[in-house]
Parts: C-alpha cells; structure tokens; sequence
DNA sequence: TCGGTTGGTCTGGTGAACAGACCAGGGCGT
DNA sequence: ACGCCCTGGTCTGTTCACCAGACCAACCGA
C-alpha cells in the first residue's frame, strides 16, 4: 500500500478521493494526461520520477478507473477515463490556489472556453455563458505568471503551446 | 522534506499547490479545520495519525500561512487563515469526486447555503443565487451517503450534527 | 545489422511514517 | 497539598515507500 493510500475508518469523501489521488505524483500525473500526455516516457520526461514509482502510479491510477491503458501499435498509451476527465473541478481549482498564493503576476496558465471564446474565471466558470465548462471544450495557453525558463525538452516545449485539453500530443 | 513535498522544476500552479497540501494527511487536516476543529488532540482523535507527524503536519501548514496557531487560554487552537479558507472550492471539488466514484447514494455530506437556505450543487454554485459562497457562509450536514456506522468518538458525533463552517467547536 | 526508443523490472540505500514510551505544564477535585 | 487527568508535545526503533541506477526484451528506422 503506496503512502497516501490508506484512510481506513474515514466516512468521508475526501479521504476517499485521497486514496486515489493523494499519493505522491498521482495529481501531476492527471494534469499531464489532461494536456494531452499519454505515452510513460513522456510522463517520464516531464515529471522527473523514478521508473518504478512511475509503473506504480500509473497501474493504480488504471485500476481506480482514471486512466485506461490501450496499447496502439506497438507503445502504450495512458489516456484519461469519464472517472478520470470527473477530476477537472478539482485539479482546477487546486491550480487557482496555487497561483494565487505563490504567483504574483497572476495564473501561470489560462484556460479558454473554446465555444465562447472566453477565459475560465477563478471558479473555473465560462464568464460568458456561465456554466461550468467540462476539460474538452478548453483550450489550454501560457497565463501572465508563467515562468521565462526555455522548456526543460521539446515535450514541455510543446504543452506550452495553446491546445486543446485532452487531445493526445501523439499519433 | 516531506514526501510529496518536493516538486522542484515543476513551473506549475498544481506542483505549488501540491508542496503545500499534497502530503499526506495535509488535505484532511484542513477538511477538519472547515468542520471546526481547532485542537491538537482533536485533529488526533479524529485522524488516528502519529503524534510526531501532526506536530509536523500542523507545524508547516503554519508555515505555508495556511493555519494560525494562537495560544488561547492553556491550549492552543489552530484556525484557518484567509489563504486557507481559500482553499474550500478545492477540498469541495474533490470531495464531490470522491462522492461521484465511491458513493452510491450521493454526498456523504452537504452544505447549505445559509442566506439561500439551499443546498450547493456539484460545482459548488449556490442553486438560488447563483453564487460559490465561501466556506463562512455554509453550514454543513450528514447527507443520503452518510455511513450508518455510530461515531467513533464524541467529537465526530458534534461534527456529525447540522453546524456552520469554521465555527470551532470548543471555546 | 546496428543503434535508439519504449516500457518496463530489480537492487541497494535513504528517509518518511508508524506505534508506543516518555514528559512538562496546567487545571481540577479532595 | 496531593494526586490525577488532559494537553501538546519529543524521542526511539521499526517498517516501508521512494529514489537512483543497472539491466533487459521488444520494436523501429536507417
């Protein structure tokens, strides 16, 4: 049982969304998959983790029903499932918090809602239509607090660029 | 350093977010303190985590800003800080996922818009007004997922019965 | 056929979390 | 004045998750 894992005798929803994604890695492992990372060395690439906790994170997060693996000609691929797409309030809202305690200069990314052609507000609503859009009609791009360093590798190089949530950076 | 501390590399709100409240028992801590849990020996009762750990845990949640402690009477009580309260639509998103994927019967726990008197739905928006109310203006009660179990503790039986958010619940 | 990529497994070392012992200070009953 | 419990810790030994790095089989392109 991986650390993180275990809130037995907790009747509470939260300790049970922890079980599934409150490990180490899990949460960046879900907001890379919502970029469009799907492959284990790109994950890789972009997370700095070691291989075997890499394996681990990713089969846990399979078998929770976030992510499905299909193997697509000759590699893998990690996509998110409906389970795991449910998980973008969240992770939104935990990347507002964090621009707003740590950046100064505002988000470090802006999420647009593609059919309104208008940026997510700080509670992850359309300002036009008011809804609360799902992450396949976003489209993601570097926000004002973003940082000036030249991407690590082509791989972040190309998640820095606008794109739309979702869709895989591969094949 | 704690696990699940260092993100370093990461420019990301998620990575930042996560070096704050993504160790482990972090996030239940301050689920706690919403509920109105100020004590020491209170977040112990209710988490059944290591002394030597919640010294920590508290210790740097203090740290991050996102606790005060306050020396009150022979006793200390750790209260929210603006930046902590901030934290509220990411602990309600996430609790509402792990409604969604462990839950048959719905939320384990609503919250209730007082001045609406109506309950928040799934995005956390107030059904009335329109809004997403901060935690101060909720108040909090067992929902048609609650367990049936009887309350560990008399402290989890208070937490149990229709309350507002951070009203501590000692003092 | 040779090198590089992919998606891993395995090993040894480090350090975080755990249970449980211990302890100082304060309040309370007698 | 005395004992006793509560509070809010610290300290110790053990377990186990994470880490770096070695290794490997299958596949692909040149």
């Amino acid at each position: 049982m991986a650390l993180g894992t275990d809130y037995s005798g907790q009747d509470c929803s939260l300790a049970k969304a922890l079980e599934v994604v409150g490990e180490r890695w899990s949460l960046l492992l879900v907001r890379d998959a919502f970029l469009g990372v799907t492959r284990f060395s790109d994950f890789r690439r972009r997370l700095d983790i070691s291989k075997a906790v890499l394996t681990q994170r990713l089969g846990s997060l399979v078998e929770a029903g976030v992510l499905e693996r299909r193997t697509h000609g000759g590699h893998d691929a990690y996509v998110l499932t409906p389970t795991g797409e449910a998980l973008w309030p969240a992770v939104h809202a935990l990347m507002r918090w964090g621009d707003a305690t740590t950046s100064a200069r505002g988000p470090r990314r802006l999420f647009r809602h593609v059919p309104c052609d208008a940026d997510l507000d700080v509670t992850g609503r359309c300002p036009v239509c008011g809804a609360t859009p799902t992450a396949a009609q976003l489209e993601t791009r570097p926000g004002p607090g973003a940082g000036t360093d030249p991407p690590a590798n082509p791989l972040s190089a190309r998640l820095r660029e606008p794109h739309r949530l979702l869709t895989p950076l591969r094949d």
